[in-house]
This record gives structure tokens, sequence and C-alpha cells, in this order.
DNA sequence: CGGCGAATAT
DNA sequence: GATATTCGCC
């Protein structure tokens, strides 16, 4: 078959030109409509009124169809009689057509290995896809065949431990308590058909194992961070860099996410590209795609993908005591997200993009909670109670974008209290790398947290989801291996990254990605307002103070990075770019939600600070982007974004002006959904 | 039953 | 090749 670039209106990417087809039907009527509208397609057609000929056609010319598109009531021979001995003496894909619907028809055609069933009229859309069966012909007999097999005698189902599943099974433990949860009892209470007690067995113990594994990487922390002295600046410095992106790291499993795991530095940047994160069209058949938020894998035809929900009143015990709970971040976040950053701009001009991401409701950010960037070295602290500096509300959910940004302004650190010490060590640690390091990536002190105790029985999710809408993974990710490459402490440092953040991430699940779920135990049970409220308003005090110092003015940082023409910062900045941008893109999410940004004073003080690079262009948008948010969707509050971000294209250019059109595609982009302006 | 490790599946 | 799940045994 040839495959060549998609015509026109289709909008499949692959479009096979000139697929050779035969059609068949005994009406003469249905035979030259289905003809012209295959032929519109730009199929090769072949037509026969006779189901006979039609078979004949095939037996001499075999390998001369792609596919065979036949009627099912025809006079000679019936369609499902064709279809059979088509399946039978040729690998051919067979699509039956026929006006009559009755699902016991459409059953019968696909029993018989039709691959496609449609109904007449057919619409020359439905003809337009049908090349697809051609592709995956094989894969589609083979699913049908196991579909129609007798339930006793087919192979047991694998378990797809989706997200929801997962939740339940949390809630379950957590209801049990951890000592008390066995296998029986576990399933009792999940209360999910076709689960075993096998299955959660085995679920059990890998929960277990995970379990464990965050708890000997939270010592880890707590032992380096005793034996560093807590205040050492490379630490944390590198701790908020490596921040969230490290649960992307590691290994793609149902607790993979777990960030203690093993972390190689292109880890995340390879998942972030991998098909299977970007959401690939196409057959839903890998893990990672059944667990995501809707599962549509044929897995979950069993039942298992449809659990009743199960009330779970506030589970207060947590099972995890004492443990630092780790993030699972991808699991909790949503497909949403994935889409969010696969359309993440990468370049100035995709600014545009913003628009697409923006639409999302469901972005989780994770509110940074506590004040002490140290918090994230878990473990002792295990912030189990928000000490947040006030977060009021859910409203302020959305905050950590904003705290990225606002991580740039260098005046802004002096609210915080710890700011002194992330100050210091900020700076050196920069100094010391000789890289810049990304202020964005301080958020991740933010994202220390809070855990909340009912919170946390969400946090072993399920990683399936990918994705990753938090900005501070994608600068992770490539301020990782630039700043802890030859450290020694690297290990340990990401570890203790991972750990800290796991609060905040924890957090997220119950209310952002879970927010919309259904089947929430915890959207229920107020556990979301409490976690909000742990959410300090002014999270972002510690990554801030850091910028503070003197020393690690954002200017500085950028001059850093144009002096060291190395390769590495191009992708740096690049990502950096991204990472704002996102951190950009979330806030405006949020703002649609009517999300208040009180920093202002970010932005004042960072509008004077024009450095030419990307990333301070973007940062300057996000800024600007959220000051625009605070005043509401109007262009006038759009001027000054256009403004900045003239200032940044042409630093050295002050007469800058902008236009009704450029402000409205800043609105547009901010606001895709406004139609006042 | 529950827990483990081997065997498989993905 | 690494994981995740299931199977079998104690």
């Amino acid at each position: 078959m040839t495959v060549e670039q998609g015509i026109g209106n289709s909008n499949i990417d692959q479009f096979p030109i000139g697929m050779r087809v035969l059609a068949v039907d005994d009406d003469p009527t249905c035979l030259l409509l289905l003809e012209t509208l295959l032929r519109r397609c730009q199929y090769n057609v072949t037509t026969t009124s006779q189901a006979i000929t039609a078979l004949r056609m095939l037996r001499e010319n075999k390998n001369k169809f792609d596919l065979v598109i036949s009627d099912v009531h025809m006079p000679d021979m019936d369609g499902f009689k064709l279809l059979e001995l088509v399946g039978l003496e040729m690998d051919l894909p067979v699509i039956m057509l026929s006006a009559n619907g009755d699902p016991k028809l459409v059953m019968k055609g696909i029993t018989h290995g039709a691959c496609d069933y449609l109904l007449k009229p057919v619409r020359i859309e439905e003809l337009k896809n049908i090349w697809q069966h051609n592709e995956d012909e094989d894969e589609d007999r083979d699913e049908n065949e196991h579909e129609d097999e007798d339930p006793t005698t087919q192979k047991k189902p694998r378990v797809v431990w989706s997200v929801d599943l997962h939740r339940k099974f949390v809630a379950a433990v957590n209801q049990l308590g951890i000592d008390k949860a066995v296998p029986k009892k576990i399933l009792d209470l999940m209360n999910v058909e076709k689960l075993t007690r096998e299955n959660v067995a085995s679920h059990l113990q890998k929960y277990r194992l995970y379990l464990k594994r965050i708890s000997t990487v939270a010592n880890q922390q707590a032992n380096m961070v005793a034996a560093l002295g807590s205040s050492d600046a490379s630490y944390l410095q590198m701790n908020s860099m490596n921040g969230l992106g490290l649960h992307n790291l590691g290994g793609s499993g149902q607790f993979h996410n777990t960030p203690f795991r093993s972390l190689p530095s292109s880890g995340m940047l390879g998942r972030l590209n991998s098909p299977a994160v970007l959401g690939i069209r196409g057959i839903p058949s890998s893990g990672v795609i059944q667990l995501g938020h809707v599962q549509t894998a044929p897995h979950s035809a069993h039942g298992l993908g449809h659990f009743q929900p199960v009330g779970h009143p506030g589970n207060n015990g947590n099972i995890l005591q004492g443990m630092p709970m780790s993030l699972e971040l991808d699991q909790i976040q949503s497909n949403k997200g994935v889409n969010y950053i696969r359309e993440l701009p990468t370049h100035l001009d995709d600014t545009a993009s913003f628009p697409v991401s923006s639409g999302s409701t469901d972005m989780k950010i994770i509110a940074g909670s506590s004040n002490s960037p140290f918090v994230g070295v878990s473990n002792k602290p295990l912030m189990l109670e928000g000490h947040g500096q006030g977060l009021q509300d859910g409203q302020n959910f959305g905050k950590q974008s904003s705290l990225s940004a606002g991580s740039l302004d260098p005046g802004y650190s002096s609210h915080f209290p710890d700011h002194g010490r992330c100050n210091d060590n900020w700076s050196n640690a920069v100094q010391s790398n000789g890289v810049q390091s990304n202020s964005f990536t301080l958020n991740d002190c933010f994202k220390q947290p809070t855990l909340h105790p009912s919170a946390i029985g969400d946090s072993m999710s399920t990683p399936a989801l990918q994705s990753r809408n938090n900005p501070c993974d994608v600068s992770s990710i490539s301020t990782l291996p630039i700043h802890l490459q030859d450290s020694k402490a690297d290990l340990q440092c990401r570890a203790a990254t991972m750990s800290s953040n796991a609060g905040p991430i924890i957090n997220n699940g119950p209310l952002g990605w879970d927010d919309h779920r259904q089947n929430d135990p915890y959207n229920s049970n107020g556990i979301s307002n409490s976690i909000n409220s742990a959410i300090p308003l002014n999270g972002n005090g510690s990554l801030i103070g850091r910028n503070l110092d003197p020393n690690n003015t954002i200017f500085q940082r950028t001059t850093s990075f144009s002096s060291t023409g190395q390769p590495n910062f191009v992708d740096t900045s690049l990502m950096k770019h991204n990472e704002v941008e996102s951190s950009a893109m979330e806030t405006l999410g949020r703002s649609k939600d009517g999300y208040l940004l009180n920093q202002q004073k970010l932005q004042d003080s960072y509008v004077s600070n024009n450095f030419g690079s990307l990333e301070d262009l973007v940062s300057v948008m996000v800024k600007q982007a959220r000051k625009c948010l605070v005043h509401g969707p109007r262009r006038s509050s759009v001027s000054c974004i256009i403004d900045d971000f003239d200032i940044v294209t042409r630093p050295h250019t002050e007469g800058k002006s902008h236009n009704s059109n450029q402000e409205k595609w800043v609105l547009d982009c901010l606001f895709p959904n406004n139609n006042s302006t």
C-alpha cells in the first residue's frame, strides 16, 4: 500500500492514497455511491455486485487488494460468508457494510473477523479512516477473537491498577491501618468485582516495597541533612533544582515514580518526549496509556476498569506515618497535563500555543506549603501539618507557578524567614557550578510540603501518567545534568529533592487530578480543603528567598549563561524557557478560575531588569501575565506584557510600542476563551 | 490465608 | 532489559 502525506482535509497524518479497495454490494446504487466516496478518498477502487465475483477476484489477484468492503445482504452469498472465506483464505481486512444496525448482526460481523461494521448510508468520514484497519488488521482480529471467547476458557485478564483502583486500594489500606491491611481485608474493603485476593496481595507487596523505598530514602535525606548541617547551600539548591522532575525519572511502573529510584539524568527528558507520554493516537495497548485518566484499553473491558465508588471517609490513618511520602506525581497528574507539556512551546514563536494549554482546567500545580526550605528534608519534619504562611484556601492553588516566576524577583524573597539561608546557599551553588541555576527550579523548595495525612494516602499512586504539567519537572531535567553531574552528593541531593517534593505532589493528587474524578475518595471528605489550607500563600518564600542574594540576580545568571557558550546551555535555556512558559501557563490556567496572584511586586521590580535571553523574556511574560491576571482579561492589562516583550527582545530599545493586534494576540493567548477585549 | 519467589507477560 | 503480574508452593 502506498502511504503518502495526508490529503488536504484529512486530519490524519498519513493517508494511504491509492489503497486498493474492493467494494462489494449487490445494490448498484449503493455500490456506485460507495465507489464514489471511496474514490473521493483517493483509494484505488474496484467494484463488483456479486460476492462470488468478489471472491474470485480476490483469489485470482492475491495481494492485489488491500482491503475489502462488503455489503452484508447479498443474494448470491451472504456477506458474512464472504467475510469468512476471505479471512480464511487471505489475510485481508474486511469491512462490513449494512443498512441493518442490529447489534446481533454487528456482532456477527465482528466475530466473523470484520475489522469494522459500517452502517448505510456510509459517510465519507468513515471511509477516510478505513485505511487504518489495514495497518493493524492483525491486531484487530486478534482482539476480536479474544473478546468473543468464552470467559471461562479465556485467559485471565491482567489487572490494570488504574489510578482509581489504586486509590481504592490505598483507601482500604489506610482504613485498615498498614499493619492490619492484608489482602483479604483490603479486597473486601475495596469491593471491586473480579479483583482477586491474589491481585491485591501482589499489589500490596509492591506497595510495601514502595513504602520501604521511600522511607529509606527519607532516612538518607535526613542523615545527609544532619551531616551537612542542613544549611548547605548547594544541597538545597540542587534539591530544588531537581525537584519535581525527578519523579519522572526512573522506571515505568505503577510505583516507579518514586523519586527515590534510580535517577538517570536523561530519563525524564526521554520520557517527556516519548510517544506514550505525549499521548499518541492509536491503539491503547500500552500500560501507560491504560493507566491514564481514561481507560480505553481492552483490558478495562473486563470490568476492572470500572469500579464502583467506594465511599472513603477521610482516612486519617496515615498509612505512611512517619514516612516522607513521595510523590507519584506522575500518577496524579492528568492526561491533560501530558498534553500540556507536549504543547509547551520551545521557541518564542510558539508562544501562541499558550491558549491550548491554558484551556485545561485541571492543571495541578503543586502548591508549596512550608515556609521552610528545608522541609523537603522530610522525615523529620514530615510536615504533616501545614504551616504555610497563610494560604487562605484553594483559590490560591496555582500559586506554584507564580512562585516559580516569582523566584526571579530579586526583591521578593525578603518575605521569607529562611531566605537568608537560602540565598547564601543558592548563590554558592550557582557559582560553584559556573552555571546559573534556574531560578524556576527553586520552586521545588516550595513544594515542600506539608503533607496532609489524608492526602498521603493518595501518594502512592499510579504512575502511569507521565505527564508533567509541573514546570518544575521540565526545568529539573535540564538543570540536573548541568548542576549535578560531578557532584558527589548528587544522588543524595536528588533523593532529597524528591522527597521534599513529595508532599506537594501528593497534595496535588486530590486537588488537581482527582478533582474532576468521580470516585475521588478524597474529594468528598473535605480533605481537599484541608490540603489547600495547608498551602501557604507564600509557599514560595524559601525559593524566592534564595534569589535575594544580591549576587544572584537574574542579571548575573544571565551573564554567566551567555558567557559560557556551552551546548548544554543552549538546551538548558530552552528547557528553562519551557519551564517558565509552563509556569505561565499554569498561572494563566488558574487565572481562569479566578485565582488572584498578588505578585505584582515581583513583576514591577522585574520589569526594570531586562536581559535579552529567552529565559528573561519568558519570565517577563510570565510575570506580566500574572499581573494581567490580577487585573483581568483586558487589553490594557496586556500592554505591559507587550512592552516587556519588546524590551526583552530588544534590550536596548526603549521606545517600544505595541499595537492593538499585539494586545489582542497576547490577550488571546492568555484568555483563549475570552471574547471581550 | 498471607507471603514469597519463580514464571510469565508486557 | 526491566517491571509488573500471576502462579504455585509453603
